[in-house]
RNA sequence: GGUUCCAUAGCUCAGCUGGAUAGAGCAACUGCCUUCUAAGCAGUAGGCCAUUGGUUCGAAUCCAAUUGGAAUCACCA
């Protein structure tokens, strides 16, 4: 809630006490934006309260009209239309409240609140390269821990990186079959690039052994469990949990290609972490804890030596957490890791950005911590983000049809390129900030097409419409940055000082009262975007903001404007746009220019 | 089949703690550059908020059912 609006519930509640003797808690007061079309910019409903009054909802508003106007001066005007009260604030108050906000160099920071939380993504696979659907993901994560730390969270970004298990297996088999001892700088491929060759390579290998045997007479399911690649990768997972040398030192030298790789995109793409988890160092974790479970009556095994866990009575079925031959599964790990992460950094909650296949998964995970009494097991969270498709429908890697993350962004970074440079926009441009700019646009698109649509809802992605630069896109409020730092200079050049202000019995204009009216909002849009882990409300402030700004910039002139004040006034209010602009970009990850 | 999620303009999305005539962007059409960057601004047109019922002064929003779509239900990860 913002000072303005705290103001308006304690004149509506003191005024409910003085004509109707009705008391109300402030928090209680409900206030809602007040429709274009009417004069107003608060707007309090009185249905609910007529019930108290007895009188009908006009007249209640009308009566508290009269209250407010006579003794409060913050209102400025009011008018009733049926039931509601639509409520005019005192420029002077707005100016206030502009004031306070462009002398706090900490504004849209909220007070630490020493709550310490991890933040878990990207979380790769170390067989191929990132694709669309990884993007979504290490952008969501990225941002969602920004803006964690900007509502006063004490943040940790992890990345727990799968760089074991049979799919790896298939890459080194292949590599080692066909791979002629090639290595990236052989073939100038960047490593994660090079291993995902082999892991398509297998997929082929695997597929027309599979066609051989059914030939030959055997029933594909069979073939499909006895084509010797696949019995090959098995017996090298098999090698690799036995530690042998030859298989660790291949499995290190090429994971070592990957991650290689994955820096090159991660440093590309912006993010990073704080601390790196392997699964080759957890997965053997997690089987303390199902004991654990097993002493304090929680699991149960079952004949054959297998743990399980009975979550029939929570409405989901039974759930093994050890194999017969006693070794982890998926759960296990995650039961072990999510230990280790406590032990190491007592994080009170753990945010896991994982897509919203592994719901059920995480059902459980949440579930079972719960189960053996675990303090962190209230503070696991998944953020289940939707699926990224793409017009012809699902990504598929097997069909080809997956969008190369690295291609990807170079795509959008030669878009940017190509439009800025058709609209003539880089005159005084060195090639170095000619390219920074390309880079910053290219990005800019991308993240904020990616970011701006609710996370857990799946999303279409449109390759012509991401490379838009118009309309509610990156670019367009990089743009209205990019604009304002123009005038900002021009402002500085002209030796125009807006530091001392003197505007408190200014006439504001409506689109800088509805500019202030947007800037008052930025804290409580950053203190609920932490709430729900949603970087699309962000994104929505953003926008609305920089359209508010155009809208201003039309609308009235800054330098023609005679009174000194009201020029400096003006050059201040768009330097604070330029700020939360930059600050709420940067939430995102996205980075604003200069020029443009 | 069980469970969970989704359905709003031609397209992509906001709005969902119930409130006035449901908002943006793209696409279409019309205006606005002698003046701070037109990657902009203003306007026109476009809607049975999947369907049906319920709750109430009031429902896109809450509840139920139906239809259509998706995910998941492995001793995979």
């Amino acid at each position: 809630m913002t000072k303005i609006e705290l103001q308006i519930k304690q004149a509506i509640t003191e005024s409910l006490v003085a004509l109707f003797n009705i008391q109300i808690a402030t928090t209680e007061v409900l206030l809602q934006p007040t429709k274009a079309e009417f004069e107003g910019q608060y707007t309090f409903v009185t249905f609910s309260i007529a019930k108290l009054t007895k009188k009908s909802p006009e007249d209640t508003g009308n009566l508290l009209c009269a209250h407010l106007l006579a003794n409060f001066p913050v209102v400025a005007k009011a008018n009733v239309v049926k039931g509601f009260l639509n409520i005019t604030i005192a420029d002077h108050l707005w100016l206030q409240t502009f004031q306070e906000i462009f002398t706090d160099a900490a504004f849209g920071t909220l007070p630490k609140n020493n709550i310490r939380v991890m933040v878990e993504y990207s979380s790769p696979n170390t067989n191929k390269p990132l694709h669309l659907g990884h993007l979504r993901n290490n952008f969501l994560g990225y941002s969602v821990a920004e803006i964690l730390k900007a509502a006063g969270y004490d943040v940790v970004k992890a990345n727990l990186v799968n760089d074991r298990g049979i799919h790896i297996c298939k890459s080194i088999l292949t590599y080692i079959k066909l791979g002629n001892g090639e290595t990236p700088d052989t073939t100038g491929m960047k490593g994660d690039h090079l291993i995902g060759k082999y892991y398509v390579l297998f997929d082929k290998l695997y597929k027309a052994e599979i066609e051989t045997l059914v030939l030959g007479g055997m029933p594909k399911e069979e073939a499909e469990k006895k084509a010797p690649v696949m019995l090959e990768a098995q017996q090298m997972l098999l090698k690799w949990e036995q530690g042998d040398d030859a298989t660790i030192s291949l499995w290190q030298q090429m994971n070592g290609w990957v991650y290689d790789g994955f820096n090159a995109t991660y440093k590309s793409i912006g993010v990073d972490f704080d601390k790196f988890y392997y699964e080759s160092n957890t997965y053997l974790l997690g089987k303390d804890l199902v004991n654990e479970g097993l002493e304090q009556g929680v699991l149960f095994k079952k004949e054959d030596g297998s743990v399980w866990i009975d979550l029939t009575t929570d409405g989901l079925d039974q759930k093994l957490l050890l194999r017969s031959d006693g070794t982890s599964v998926y759960m296990t790990q995650d039961l072990g890791t999510a230990e280790l992460k406590y032990k190491e950094f007592g994080c009170e909650k753990s945010i896991y950005v994982v897509g919203n296949e592994q719901d059920y998964h995480f059902k459980v995970l949440k579930l079972v911590l719960a189960k053996l009494n675990k303090p962190y097991a209230a503070g696991v969270y998944h953020l289940s983000y939707g699926m990224v498709d793409l017009p012809s429908g699902k990504m598929k890697s097997r069909e080809g049809t997956v969008v190369d993350a690295d291609d990807l962004v170079q795509e959008m970074i030669d878009t940017a390129a190509a439009h800025t440079k058709e609209l003539g926009k880089i005159e005084g441009f060195s090639e170095q900030e000619a390219a920074e700019l390309y880079q910053k646009l290219g990005l800019g698109a991308l993240k904020y097409f990616l970011l701006k649509v609710d996370p857990k809802k799946r999303m279409l992605f449109d390759p012509q419409e991401s490379v838009e630069f118009q309309g509610n896109t990156g670019p367009f409020i990089q743009y209205t940055y990019a604009r304002i730092s123009s005038i900002l200079r021009k402002a500085k050049q002209l030796s125009i000082a807006s530091t001392q202000l003197d505007i408190a019995k200014l006439m504001l204009h409506p689109t800088e009262r509805d500019t202030i009216h947007l800037l008052q909002d930025f804290p409580d849009k950053i203190a609920e975007a932490a709430n729900v882990y949603a970087p699309s409300i962000i994104a929505q402030y953003v926008y609305d903001l920089a359209k508010q700004y155009n809208r201003f910039y039309t609308e009235v002139s800054i330098f023609n404007e005679e009174n000194q004040d009201l020029l400096q006034f003006r050059i201040a209010l768009s330097a604070v746009v330029a700020g939360v602009i930059k600050k709420s970009m940067l939430l995102l990850g996205i980075e604003v220019p200069e020029k443009m």
